[in-house]
RNA sequence: GCGUCGGUAGCAAAGCUUGGUUACGCGAUGGACUGCAAAUCCAUUUUACGGGGGUUCAAAUCCCUCCCGGCGCUCCA
């Protein structure tokens, strides 16, 4: 099946090629670490790994590589508040990144390199656009010239040059006052004090911001790679700063065979940012819900589109991965009980059976059509709407009294199916042993347990002298503790809400 | 203004490239189960595709046009 993606500069779905086979290059730009991860980071990073693990699924050897932004205005503004060094600033948001990412399920990167880490590939970077005359040294830093390659200009916004040409005029603003034309961006910022500063050629000085993926996409990767990703905020300026930057420097276009871009998490129909105090940050997040709930909740919307982060998105999220976990627990423990870390393939069931024959080709299938869906631009939402089927079949089957060998090796088939697609592919399955733990325990719950046992013992009671309005207002009382009772076939269950 | 992405049932969100069959989920309603509930399961929720034209045997899907939103054009995943 062909793999389809959606390419930012051809603006549709193209077959997906690569440069050299089953290789794929894949740069994602990261974090500028100057505070803890947000939930646009999250989309952004979720997205990726879906495309990381997928190309892998896939059978590409995939070479993953996204850098730290670490040296930047904001981490010096941040560090000299608070009279650190930069690079404190940043372990300590990175640490952060790393953390949040892992518990989400967010696979690793193979590199992370950093902008003070790759200062000599940019410095030479700079020196070659120097001399192709791509570049000039302004009075406080070196700048690369638009108009030295106005064909690059809206490659990836579609903006026409000859249009901002004709909207242009003062908008030449502080930062940028050694620019010859408004819409030429910094290379290299010559030093000022309190900064973080390296020596070069044109004297010290930092990196500007778009130049380091240049230079480290060269480094890691050589003049073209296969996939470049980011928020969609991206596009413009610092995915087309990349494109002048690499091409003029290397001359071999285009950099990128396919340019892949996430879209935003909005918050109550508005773009989350500090300045409106609509903003959460991954760890916030995770204090009211489990790390996989958010995957689940981000992965429900096609990676393209807008997501209006709500508390219904993340509750429907917290649903479905519930459910997700509860039929693989089932399905583990159906397949071989507390052994079932260590399970082998089994022979498929008797297909003799007709009901169970049809459940196998029912998943079967759906696991056909699960693969499309990932095929089709990784559609993590239509592949969820499969998993969810294959969930019912697989729910309904080990419920329908089947022989016991039948069930095991169904469970069993089961389970690898699960894991094939909710947890390899999508990353949404704890570990076998996460699954088949006991819930970690809740303090609450910890501090509520004597009380709510000695209430379920009065209406245990009750009940079972049919005293029904006894055993009600006991109910009653616990709901007024914020506890649900549940009464299943071994006895009450009780859950929080 | 220029660019770009979108407008799909009560809510939410796939499908549009390659026209012809159900999305999936939440909620609601009914049923099974229960002392009653909860949880779970089953079923129903069908002229769903922004308006108007056009092409076609057939349009959510292709073409034209209009309306309405989001976002980008300054730092941002």
């Amino acid at each position: 099946m062909p793999l389809r993606v959606h390419d930012t500069r051809r603006r549709k779905k193209v077959d997906f090629t690569t440069i050299e086979p089953g290789k794929v290059r894949m740069y994602v730009c990261g974090i500028t670490p100057y505070s803890p991860s947000h939930l646009g980071h999250a989309r952004c990073y979720v997205s990726f790994d879906i495309v990381h693990r997928w190309l892998e699924a896939k059978g590409y050897d995939v070479t993953y590589v996204q850098n730290f932004t670490d040296v930047d205005d904001k981490i010096i503004n941040k560090a000299n508040e608070e009279g650190i060094e930069f690079s404190q600033v940043a372990e300590r948001n990175i640490e952060d990144y790393y953390s949040v990412m892992d518990a989400m399920n967010v696979l690793r990167a193979d590199h992370y390199p950093r902008v003070s880490e790759t200062i000599d590939g940019i410095i030479a970077m700079i020196e070659t656009l120097l001399e192709k005359e791509h570049a000039y040294v302004g009075d406080d830093g070196v700048y690369f010239h638009i108009e030295s390659a106005p064909e690059k200009y809206g490659m990836l916004t579609g903006q026409n040059i000859e249009a901002v040409r004709a909207g242009a005029g003062g908008r030449v603003g502080g930062t940028g006052s050694g620019k010859r034309d408004h819409k030429d961006f910094a290379l290299w910022k010559f030093a000022k004090p309190d900064e973080p500063q390296w020596e070069s050629p044109w004297g010290a000085g930092r990196p500007g911001w778009h130049i380091e993926c240049s230079a480290m996409s060269l480094q890691y990767f050589g003049e073209q790679f296969d996939i470049h990703g980011g928020g969609e905020d991206l596009r413009f300026p610092h995915h087309e700063a990349e494109i002048f930057q690499s091409e003029c420097c290397t001359g071999t276009s285009p950099l990128v065979h396919h340019w892949m871009h996430n879209g935003f998490v909005n918050v109550d129909g508005e773009k989350m940012s500090k300045s409106l105090g609509n903003f959460w940050t991954i760890s916030q997040a995770m204090e009211q819900f489990e790390p996989l709930t958010l995957r689940h909740a981000l992965l429900n919307a096609h990676y393209r589109n807008p997501i209006d982060f709500s508390e219904q998105f993340l509750e429907d999220g917290k649903r479905s991965q519930g459910r997700l976990e509860d039929t693989y627990r089932e399905a583990l423990l159906a397949s071989d009980g507390g052994a079932a870390k260590n399970l082998t393939t089994l022979p498929r069931p008797n297909l003799g059976e007709e009901g169970l024959s049809h459940s196998m080709g029912m998943l079967e299938k759906l696991a056909e059509e699960c693969a499309m869906a990932m095929d089709d631009d990784f559609n993590t939402r239509e592949a969820l709407a499969k998993i969810n089927a294959a969930l019912r079949q697989i729910s309904n089957t080990l419920g329908n009294g089947l022989g016991e060998d039948d069930k095991r090796a169904f469970a069993t088939y089961a389970v690898e199916w699960m894991e094939e697609f909710a947890g390899q592919a999508l990353g949404l399955l704890p570990s076998r042993d996460d699954a088949l733990a006991e819930p970690a325990e809740d303090p609450r719950r910890a501090e509520l347990a004597p009380k709510v046992g000695e209430l379920l013992v009065q209406r245990a009671a009750a009940r079972e002298a049919k005293d029904w309005p006894a055993a009600d207002a006991i109910r009653d009382e616990l709901a007024a503790l914020g506890v649900t009772v549940m009464d299943t076939a071994e006895g009450p269950v009780w859950e929080l809400d």
